[in-house]
DNA sequence: TCTCTAGGTAAGTCATCCCTTACGTTAGTG
DNA sequence: CACTAACGTAAGGGATGACTTACCTAGAGA
């Protein structure tokens, strides 16, 4: 299981996705996120603990409260995936369009005469 | 269901991200990504369907192959999302670093004297 | 037209999960 | 020390979902 994919599958689901937006707008305890929340305080703690394992958010202890804070780190790696992700998906694109207007203006240099394209 | 659930609830299962990954890498037709993947043809199928519906990616008829590749917007509303996320983390950082030393060099202006943090 | 290939769909099963209630634990308070 | 507040954990149940096999459809080629 790699951090990637921890870190969708804490995502995932749409409960904790919110739990995790609302720890992301600013730290949170349990009790406070359970108040705002359908289901109940166990749930939530659950949850938590769910993104915790995937290096989503961390806790802090306070008292008897434990104050749970996005985890900057966590946040950065998916950034870097979708920047990573956007950066080669414009490459493949316009690598794509050079193709395709090359095939355009000289098709018999190409072996393919099936019509298919090559994949 | 808004978007940004729907995304991470498809990338949330591990079968499914690694399709999104082999598509995202280049496009792919179906039986392509079965044959390198421990399931089956219609699992493979059925995951497509969910990215599909995701908007993460889109499907190009090819004679009897259906080629899929990704859907750019997916990617970019991804990206955008934690590029946000990032940004205003950096700035709540500052905030609490600014707030800590403040409440170091002149703690008797604040009314909390609980000594808990006020949240 | 017959056949083959590629792939979507249906139905059913088994595992995984999400949530609840109940309980245990720790820290603050009178 | 007794009580409360805040939270984590255990156990159990009901629902979701991921996968399989079987079937159906559409396009390509003889």
């Amino acid at each position: 299981m790699t951090y990637l994919e921890k870190a969708f599958e804490a995502l995932g689901d749409p409960t904790r996705l919110a739990i995790f937006q609302r720890v992301a707008a600013r730290p949170h305890s349990v009790g406070e996120i359970a108040e705002h929340m359908p289901v109940s305080r166990p749930a939530v703690s659950q949850h938590l603990r769910v993104l915790k394992q995937a290096g989503l958010v961390a806790d802090v202890k306070d008292g008897t409260r434990r104050v749970y804070q996005v985890k900057p780190e966590g946040i950065d790696a998916l950034k870097k995936y979708f920047d990573q992700l956007w950066t080669r998906n414009l490459n493949a694109f316009k690598a794509a369009a050079d193709k395709a207007s090359e095939r355009k203006n000289n098709d018999s240099s190409s072996g393919n005469r099936t019509g298919k394209k090559v994949i």
